[in-house]
DNA sequence: AAAATTTGGTTTATTTTATAAACTTATTTA
DNA sequence: TAAATAAGTTTATAAAATAAACCAAATTTT
């Protein structure tokens, strides 16, 4: 039977977000944003959720005045993203 | 930019009926189910949402007098699924 | 042979999720 | 100094997944 998938990491933005910072040391908010191309608050709630699930670190610090918020993925969130792909692949790996 | 992935494909149970259409001639109802642990309604809905787009085949006859549903997949449902799994690797595939 | 249960579904309702729209606070720019 | 932009958050709406309820026919139980 095939293996369920993760629902936090089986969303779109979700998972373009860890794995952009599966590459990366960090990235602030602006980075993400330019990079998924998906609107500040649909990107605000999904970091939310991943930062909640435990998968990504949250730093909210200031440039000068204006907000930055950068983040990073745990190593939960890598074992999770690592485990999902696992998952993912007996469903798209011709048999 | 990360490829946008294909919303019909990107759900577990559709992707589950996909990969398993993939691989055989056919399947019915009641193979699809307990194949996927998916409950009758939630399978029904998604066969019809797979229907509708033109993904697979569905093909409503009798074994006797019991209803029977069997569904295979379409050359524009292989053609969609190549697709995603495509835009997916670039998610899940190391840099 | 009724009554109850199972089979193979569909339809409708509910919950969850994703997305978008509106808002806040601070910063430039004209 | 008014208007536009930046960096987010919060709230509202739309869409999706899932579950619950239902139906008709067949099978099994009493």
């Amino acid at each position: 039977m095939l293996k369920p998938l993760n629902p936090l990491l089986h969303s779109e933005l979700r998972l373009a977000i860890v794995s952009i910072l599966l590459g990366v040391e960090s990235a602030d908010f602006v980075y993400l944003r330019k990079q998924t191309g998906a609107t500040a608050g649909n990107l605000s709630v999904q970091l939310e959720k991943l930062n909640k699930a435990g998968y990504i670190d949250v730093e909210k610090g200031f440039n000068g005045k204006m907000p930055r918020t950068t983040c990073s993925l745990t190593e939960l969130g890598r074992e999770a993203f690592a485990e999902y792909v696992e998952a993912l692949r007996e469903y798209i790996s011709p048999k």
